[in-house]
DNA sequence: ATATTTGCAAATAATTTGCACGTAA
DNA sequence: TTACGTGCAAATTATTTGCAAATAT
């Protein structure tokens, strides 16, 4: 199911998609899951701005970075390695030893303009 | 006393630090102390590695990003301006319309070096 | 049969809130 | 007096864990 939505879900929210309005997979299961892909590099994982955790299917190893659309949610995948070499030579200049960064955009994506 | 200090820190962090050993500040009051600096925009704040909010003494409203140290935890801060026109080149050609970003950049300070 | 997964309920831990008390205007 | 800040303890909420039942190998 994570791998067919392209947004950030809570585990509430993968709760509701599994099970529709009855729940019958446990939190506990579902939080049992989300550790097991985790460990074998299959998601992603982010704060939401309720502070809680949400999660998206994806290749955190390829490194990228996540675009995330303010009204439907659907994350697209952006190409950080330009990106990369640029952060390095913009810090080069302070004397930060650089080596990693995390980044994160939001605006409207394509199909809801 | 967050205005001294150059580095991100937890609620706890910030009790600590206040009241060395034995605590006389309560956590409640720090957690009200924070949402009141919060509204009046001069914390910033990040979720650590353990899950736990953590705070900075800066100004959000001069948008700009974090370069934290990974031996003694410091923080540069990282003017995004360039950056910024960079990120919105990168993401024209996808058909995102990008309305804001956050970045966070990790290594060693110029003084652990 | 044996190992693994699940659900449920209880435990954890960070954060928030109610309330009575002290402090300041 | 009157409004406001503080400490303490209880409530809240996401997440984790123990354990017994269910399922798969």
């Amino acid at each position: 199911m994570l791998h067919r939505q392209r947004r950030f879900l809570t585990a509430g929210d993968i709760q509701h998609e599994l099970n529709g309005v009855d729940a019958k997979v446990a939190l506990s299961t579902i939080y049992r899951t989300l550790e097991h892909l985790k460990s074998r590099g299959d998601i992603a994982t982010r704060i939401d701005d309720a502070g809680e955790a949400a999660y998206i299917y994806c290749e955190p190893d390829h490194h990228h970075h996540h675009a995330i659309c303010r009204k439907c949610g659907r994350v697209d995948d952006v190409d950080c390695t330009t990106m990369e070499q640029f952060a390095h030579s913009v810090l080069a200049s302070s004397g930060f030893a650089l080596d990693g960064h995390d980044m994160e955009f939001t605006g409207t994506c394509a199909t809801c303009r």
